[in-house]
DNA sequence: GCAAAAAAATGACGTTAGTCAGCTTTCTAA
DNA sequence: TTAGAAAGCTGACTAACGTCATTTTTTTGC
């Protein structure tokens, strides 16, 4: 259980900043942010932004995971990317000056600082370094996605679950992987009773191993086999 | 038929740059950016890169059009885009710093120019314009992806072909649709027999009309209608 | 701690779309 | 102009996967 009282983290002592677009900040570059942020406790299942509303600022993950998804036109969710301490959302609609076409929302717990838009937009045009490191950023996840696609094209749901636990197993790291059937269905693009016959197929093959609806991967190398890789 | 000798488009006349990121160019920056392009004729089927090459700077397409493409593991092309004049390509994996994870090859002959990653990064250092505008234009095709994704993980091939009729039709502005079978089943991701059972259907159900390998839509209306939008 | 609700699991069944094999039309280059 | 190659097309077959209906298990809030 988070401390939902500790409202305030700040910037210098955020683990997650490390590993993220700001991790170039000097002292007074990540004094001035701290002072610029917001900081707030979200419960699970809580939005941060929703699929055609404006972007007003970007998200800061200190602690946590979010789910980014998109709602196909039977309302079924396709989960496109699932973000985890250190990352930032919500800034690709804000340079694009539409609405956003995904929506946003917290898997677990979470503690997300948020920067307005006016002050990101300085901070970009006054640094280089964080300018250049969110092209390099889109440009990655533009790639990324391109794999995904092909993917999504050209897999069986049985590869395709195996290379998307592979991705979960980065994401939770050395945490079982930890998400409702209906999530981990909509992140591989399936029916959630085929993702669960999967499930249990993996299971009687040793690949994995449930409790309720924690799954511990065993054997990360038949998971790359079968995924194709 | 393109005139092959014409090797020299000259940037201050160019039709597509207006409607392009470079559209906002200034007569001084014109000229720079003539003088340190390099002009191609390119002929059908012609790779601009290859996955897996590093690159050393972007190409604009003068007249033509090029295919983006990735190799699944079975070596099946999916088509991830396809760019038209006015369009740059291979500029995204020159701010990854790493290989072309995509492929690109011309699918008419195209006249396209060339300016090098070095160049190319100094402009981008000295016009905010042009930063900001490649920034825009990452943000959008990641939006863009995100839709890609979710038709190819929801829609059946059926509505992915209707759609990317619909999506090809802006490409070939008012010309009929000119792709191979193949090229059309690797965009759409499905087998090229099932694409051409498709488009039998559609052909009798009077949606389109097909000249060998020329479609031409006759009912766009039903397309946006079983494309699900 | 219990009742209600939500999530997970299972079975039966039908459809979609992929594969393979063979045939026909169209394109290409000598 | 024509022969060979490439692209397009058709048919038969089947496996993978989605849907719907129902049951069981787990979670949640009082």
């Amino acid at each position: 259980m988070l401390d939902k009282s500790h409202k305030h983290v700040t910037c210098q002592t955020c683990t997650g900043r490390h590993s993220s677009l700001l991790n170039h900040f000097d002292t007074d570059e990540l004094a001035h942010l701290n002072s610029h942020k917001a900081c707030n406790y979200y419960k699970k299942h809580q939005a941060l932004f929703l699929e055609g509303s404006f972007p007003r600022g970007v998200f800061c993950i200190n602690q946590g995971m979010v789910k980014i998804f998109k709602r196909g036109d039977e309302g079924k969710e396709q989960i496109i990317h699932i973000a985890k301490a250190g990352e930032m959302v919500g800034f690709r609609a804000m340079f694009t000056e539409e609405a956003y076409k995904v929506g946003a929302e917290t898997l677990e717990e979470s503690n997300i600082c948020f920067i307005g838009k006016e002050d990101f937009l300085n901070l970009m045009d006054s640094n280089p370094v964080l300018r250049n490191g969110i092209i390099k950023e889109l440009s990655l996840e533009l790639a990324d996605r391109a794999d995904f696609i092909t993917n999504m094209a050209q897999k069986s749901v049985r590869e395709r679950l195996a290379f998307t636990m592979l991705i979960l197993m980065d994401v939770f790291d050395q945490e079982p992987i930890n998400l409702s059937r209906e999530d981990l269905a909509n992140f591989v693009g399936t029916a959630t009773e085929t993702l669960i016959r999967l499930l249990k197929d993996f299971k009687e093959e040793g690949i994995i191993e449930v409790q309720t609806r924690k799954i511990k991967v065993l054997d990360k190398q038949r998971l790359l086999h079968l995924s194709g890789k």
